[in-house]
DNA sequence: CATGAATGAGACTTCATTCAT
DNA sequence: AATGAATGAAGTCTCATTCAT
């Protein structure tokens, strides 16, 4: 109860990236969550249903974010557009260490469980198909697209883990190194379409 | 005397990925495994230490596999190496399902907790990271490499992760997809280095 | 917010003391002792850090109540404060027929692993030292004084057993038998030192 | 399976010994009472019904063996009697360590639960009693002197407990030490009941 | 007789969630 | 709304005993 009541939902979220960060999901205890973020461990109960609604709010809110920084991109031109998308990625995650790590730990959990899941990621993922489908003129098979983007996000995912692993890179030389190569792969591919 | 037979070991094993990848390692029962493996649970505790030991063979097993596959590789040519042992990477996982669940959920455990983990994971590291100091004629940076390396592997990831949760598109068109994009990655990069 | 009732720690050690009174002390489940205490299992993981720590403070709670009771013993003749607290160590058991169940079948358990163990213990013993250390007037040899008490108070707890195990004889009688061929001992060494 | 067949049962009684001495009857795995003895696990069973035969079976020798000593005393006087036996109740469990530290922490385990107990054991207290009821002239008062005996057995088990936890005083000290307070019990009582 | 791998019941403990205050 | 004590279901691991060899 470290501030006015309106914000104790974001002081339980933050708090509980940052037990998330450091014992995992499961090995994290809503009681560890709740006294990290200077609240009663009912309290939690006020703000979310549940251990997991904790972890889906804090993918939404994530993705919320992504998708409006994302709607800012204003290049029209294809290739342009997909690196501003990975680099919108790499710079949200990089922004904050405790949800880049839940992410790149946990986010299979929203990923397995809600083919369906958040609307803020469906729209994130449409528009990185759309551009990609732009990127290459060739009859749209969505499952190719699907894939490549997949490999694309895989590298700056990995790209995200070595910052968080190793100390001796600058942020700012792994952002560009993961840039160099996904760009090269896509226009690898979208050579190869021709 | 009944002979502890090493078929048994195995059987633990083979039941232990796939439980762990229905239900993640966290979430999966030792009495499930034991079941799952046709044996009682205390069983389990004759051929490893705990739950958490299970997973460590699993890993140990499949990067001691890989490791022999990788230091049958011929080429000298450093790129073709490194298409290769992405290659194989890729094959290893994608020849057992439940065990590629397992690894692409799970690998952050034995990574994180071990830095000097598993002998022939550090070996099939040092291979790759041999491959590419080679590939580029620069002057080597450790980092960089390891940088790079991950990347890819990210990649290659990703592309599993793709093939588990679609069934739309055959295994090799995953594949050779795959190794488009990383193989122009990395050619990015060495021409970059130049 | 319910207030963590000390009487509820009460009531756990109270039932800790019948059970493990009964079933022995690695017999005892603890889930029998919550049982027995009306509380829920987990509660008693509220209270204690665990079975051992039950024990412990059960020892803890006799061995300070019956320094504060050996504390008010007026008399400066030793013989006398050799006599008072051979009777106050009988009394304080005999008041409480599962503690002294327990005590009498477990007391190696914290006398075993902890020679440095509870400290009303350690307080007891030295008043129990001095006393005797006064009542001979030789030259002082603690392993002797110890040697002695232990006899003595070995004699008490066997009297104590007694009671427990037959109902033919009136404590009283039990009491003052005891005290009688302990006080006995007591001289028969005092007159010997000389 | 150091020895030929026949003394096997013994081997596994005193490698019980041992190990109950050192992790106390609970504590104590069969499967290491079977290592320490040169034993596979499942012989064990070949000889005692189980755990607790053994501890059994260990007590049952241990009081047969004291009664054959307490048959050979051939004072009469019933006060030198009573030394005597003392003596050799001391003499017997001094002679083994590890079988002292079982008795000493155990007893109460065939106590407790066999108030008809072992046929020897019987025999070595008849013997005490009537040895006890000489020493006094006074009309037979059966419990008193089962009162007695047991205050003097736990003198005895308490000099012995005494000589386990500490190196500074040698046994034929503490032995004497011990037979002279018990002695001078036992003529406090004789006296008194005149 | 001997072996020791296999069994599976059962114990301790943890922790997400509830609810009395 | 807020609290944190209380709950009890559930999981990991142990170990006495059995039994196939």
């Amino acid at each position: 109860m470290r501030t006015k009541s309106g914000d104790k939902r974001q002081c339980i979220l933050e708090a509980a990236a940052r037990i998330f960060a450091r014992e995992g999901f499961d090995g994290a205890k809503v009681s560890s969550v709740a006294t990290e973020g200077g609240v009663a461990t009912g309290s939690v109960y006020l703000y979310f249903q549940g251990k997991e609604d904790i972890l889906d709010n804090l993918f939404r809110d994530f993705w919320s974010t992504l998708q409006k920084s994302m709607e800012g991109i204003v290049t029209t031109e294809p290739i342009e557009r997909i690196r501003s998308q990975l680099a919108m990625f790499f710079d949200s995650l990089s922004q904050d260490r405790a949800l880049a790590c839940v992410y790149l730990r946990d986010h299979h959990r929203f990923t397995d469980r809600k083919p369906l899941g958040i609307e803020a990621y469906e729209h994130c993922l449409e528009m990185g198909v759309e551009a990609y489908r732009r990127a290459t003129s060739n009859p749209p098979d969505p499952s190719h697209f699907a894939l490549s983007l997949g490999i694309l996000f895989g590298g700056v995912r990995a790209a995200l883990e070595f910052w968080l692993n190793h100390d001796d890179l600058p942020l700012e030389t792994i952002r560009e190194h993961m840039l160099t190569m996904a760009m090269a792969g896509v226009s690898a591919l979208a050579k190869e379409k021709k």
